[in-house]
DNA sequence: ACTATAGGCAAGTGGTGACTTGCCTATCAA
DNA sequence: TTGATAGGCAAGTCACCACTTGCCTATAGT
């Protein structure tokens, strides 16, 4: 729903993890938290990222596949391009 | 700034708010107030509706111009655009 | 087997944001 | 001037959200 993906969006930290994602695909949790400590100096816990993952993939943001004890996560910029048009105006005034 | 245009959309109301002003422009508070009620069922207050139209203009998705007594308000899809393409990957984006 | 790693679940806390209420100012019409 | 309309300001309440803390499960290595 376009709801979450706005709601998930309204975070600046799971906007960072976005950054981290599109950088490159398949990280881990501790991973992503790891590269936004060193990166961007963000002092959270293991949890409170786990829990920003959760918000996004609810969202439809990020994927994730489990292989063995591992959990990979993607990110999927669909839902994106879905809510993007949404206000952006036809080009009916601008056409000649 | 970016932040302020997420925080902005974050909320259901003032998406709705935008709704109503890419239908049609120079809305007065009164008019939005007005469509939200009859069009939505959104029992807000005026001041509510205020505080969001506050927002909205705070991330320059909403400009407004005084008239006499009137203020009306339209709507400003640049922040959109400009956000949009953060988390775009290459592929799936224009050459500038 | 034991230990370390990778992650999950659940309750609790603090702060921010949405909304209301009450009162005030400014413009227009009679 | 009086009254009605359009809007603004400020304080207060309430619920939600981000984050922590503590404990638990599962997989991999030795």
């Amino acid at each position: 729903m376009a709801e979450d993906v706005f709601k998930a969006l309204a975070d600046p930290t799971r906007r960072r993890i976005l950054d981290e994602l599109v950088e490159r695909d398949g990280q881990t949790l501790f991973e992503i938290c790891a590269r936004l400590v060193t990166k961007h100096g963000l002092g959270l816990s293991r949890q409170a990222i786990s829990q920003h993952l959760a918000v996004l993939e609810s969202a439809d943001l990020v994927r994730s596949r489990r292989q063995g004890r591992y959990k990979f996560h993607d990110l999927n910029t669909e839902p994106l391009e879905r809510i993007i048009t949404r206000w952006l105006k036809r080009d009916t005034q601008e056409a000649p």
